[in-house]
DNA sequence: GCCACACGCAACCTCTGGTTGCTCGAACTG
DNA sequence: CAGTTCGAGCAACCAGAGGTTGCGTGTGGC
């Protein structure tokens, strides 16, 4: 089951824009709400509302510095959500495996 | 990077509602929209609807039966997903582990 | 001191997840 | 066969999220 999956995060990291910032932060080390909006198709305000996002799952921190604030990954809490992402894949692949277990058998059985 | 993501096979997965009801249809093997709406905190029109962005997603497969609607999880479209979740993991699991040899690298030169 | 830049806030639009209310058609039951 | 029931399929509506434009404000560089 997908019941232990906690929901802010995995929404959090649900949407496109925001996986793509997640990206791009950690290829550069952080950035701010400007420069992220300078390598994506969206507009600086979009992106501040997705580092709102981001910040209140914990996944990015931000510290202000002189006119801009400076957001940086919270890797200990990407490991986290990278953590669920692989147990709900694990639990649906344990699932597929069993039922193509299942069909073998029973075709098994049939021939 | 998660370029190579099929959006619309991520999305299809990425809402929480979407994601019980694969547990649930791989649970029991399919089910209708008043079955599964049943078992979840949603009506069955809002079932519906999620089995419509599945089904266009691929991931589901619905046939009429009588005055039923039956459907059923489309287990290859599913492992694709699957992978896919696991590929984006994977990348965020390099890049962090990347990241963190080379702060014990800055870390080593430093003492 | 002035200008430019980065940020934050507010209004607005659109799409999506969700609801209620209704109709229609298939199936069971007398 | 007639009536009822049950599942599906609209349609209208509401709330929230992603996105935009526009505007005010504070900080930094010249």
């Amino acid at each position: 089951m997908s019941a232990t999956v906690d929901d802010r995060l995995w929404s959090a990291v649900g949407d496109p824009t925001r996986r793509r910032m997640l990206d791009l932060l950690l290829a550069d080390g952080g950035g701010t709400a400007t420069t992220l909006s300078g390598q994506l198709p969206v507009t600086r305000q979009a992106v501040a509302k997705h580092l709102g996002v981001l910040d209140r799952a914990g996944l990015v921190h931000g510290t202000p510095s002189g006119r801009e604030r400076r957001y940086e990954v919270d890797e200990a809490q990407l490991a986290r959500a990278v953590a669920q992402l692989s147990a709900v894949g694990a639990a649906w692949d344990a699932r597929l495996h069993r039922i193509k277990r299942i069909a073998e058998a029973i075709r098994q059985r049939r021939d």
